[in-house]
DNA sequence: ACGCCGGAAATCCTATACGATTTCGCGCCG
DNA sequence: CGGCGCGAAATCGTATAGGATTTCCGGCGT
């Protein structure tokens, strides 16, 4: 838990932090309503402190807030997860073909790492692990990006993506061994020299093979 | 003025339009301090209202905000005004090319229409109003594009980019008379039914030529 | 039995007050 | 004359209180 970390950064802070992972963390579903005077008494602050922590989250999404009625947890539903995931897609191909020639070959050894470690992680149905060694194979890749506007826009979508993170991958399992190929294979293009726009589409395509394969899923199961 | 707009919708709205349309138009240039105290006398409402406006206005990067410091007016220097545009190029080409097929004869028709009022004011040297048909022209495949996702993160970008938009189209006076040429042949590719990777290359590089320009501009100034 | 209405409870919104933190200027010392 | 420290002013952060709005439930009429 990240909750402990806010302390002399004031309460608002404090809150904000605990809130945010609360609905990260899946701890209060979609629909659950935040009540200010509740948590500011559970809390044991005042009810301004999470009054400005429940605006910040709508302001980043994380909460629906209507006037004079609260806020609730923003349900993530399975067309806006596509939709994020796709905008992704989108700049993240263009953020891989932009970082491509400052990735160094360092970098390319901790990518290849996290691979390993996925793949390790996937054998042994470690589903969380294998998401987490995803997020840094990427992250690797985005601190590169030359475009600061781009890095904050994909880690701030990376972060609502990730409360479903864990759902998503178990809900399409054979993914993930794909995932380790086509990563195996962007390394590849990498270390080569690929053109940019090879590098893109190829990143491009990796994030929406992801997106097909759980609409294909879905579709399926329904 | 659209601050007059926020009545029975509580003063803390009222606030937030009042701060934002002030900033957008540049009645309060970067770097200028938003005192909480100050703007409460004037605007006759109590601190907190103004305090989550502000906070709003923060998360939605309009202003930096400093613990016990207070707020200020968010810079917009050139390099993240180039920096933004570049994102907007990569995600308007690739919702150009997922609103291709939605875009009707009368989106196409209000698009000629936005393209000639475009021209029109660019031959009696109306920066501002060749602007405005600007965004008219672009709006409207803004509209078909059927990932609502993109949708927010488009419109989002471009209310920033447009407190410079002005000034921006100023400084590149060449780069409207290619922009109507360019949007013209736009048009008859989604007229034709071109194929959606032509029409993102396409779409994209012309926001990115705007950008070219824009920097080509820049380092000749220095 | 069903729908409408009024009041009470819950919740949010704004105002005011006070404590905490930072900043700036003044005086002092080297 | 310049650097340093201290104190006051300015500003922000939080707490508490009361007014405003919405929601919910029980009673009444049809």
């Amino acid at each position: 838990m990240a909750a402990v970390a806010a302390q002399r950064q004031g309460k608002q802070e404090r809150v904000y932090s605990i809130l945010r992972s609360r609905i990260v963390e899946g701890a209060c579903g979609p629909g659950h309503r935040l009540v200010i005077d509740a948590l500011a008494r559970e809390l044991e602050v005042s009810q301004m402190p999470v009054r400005e922590a429940i605006r910040r989250l709508e302001a980043e999404g994380w909460v629906l807030y209507t006037r004079n009625q609260g806020a609730q947890v923003a349900p993530i539903d399975a067309v806006s997860w596509s939709e994020a995931m796709t905008t992704m897609a989108v700049l993240e191909g263009y953020a891989t073909a932009l970082a491509a020639p400052h990735v160094s070959r360092r970098d390319l050894d901790r990518m290849r790492a996290a691979n390993r470690a996925m793949e390790a992680a996937l054998r042994e149905l470690d589903v969380a692990g294998a998401s987490t060694h995803n997020l840094a194979f990427h992250g690797v890749i985005h601190a590169r990006c030359p475009n600061a506007h781009i890095r904050r826009e994909l880690t701030s979508i990376q972060e609502r993506l990730n409360s479903l993170r864990n759902t998503i991958f178990s809900y399409i399992p054979a993914r993930g061994e794909i995932s380790v190929h086509e990563h195996a294979e962007l390394l590849a293009m990498l270390e080569h020299g690929a053109e940019a726009a090879a590098i893109e589409a190829f990143a491009r395509e990796h994030k929406l093979n992801t997106v097909a394969a759980f609409e294909l899923r879905r579709a399926g199961a329904v």
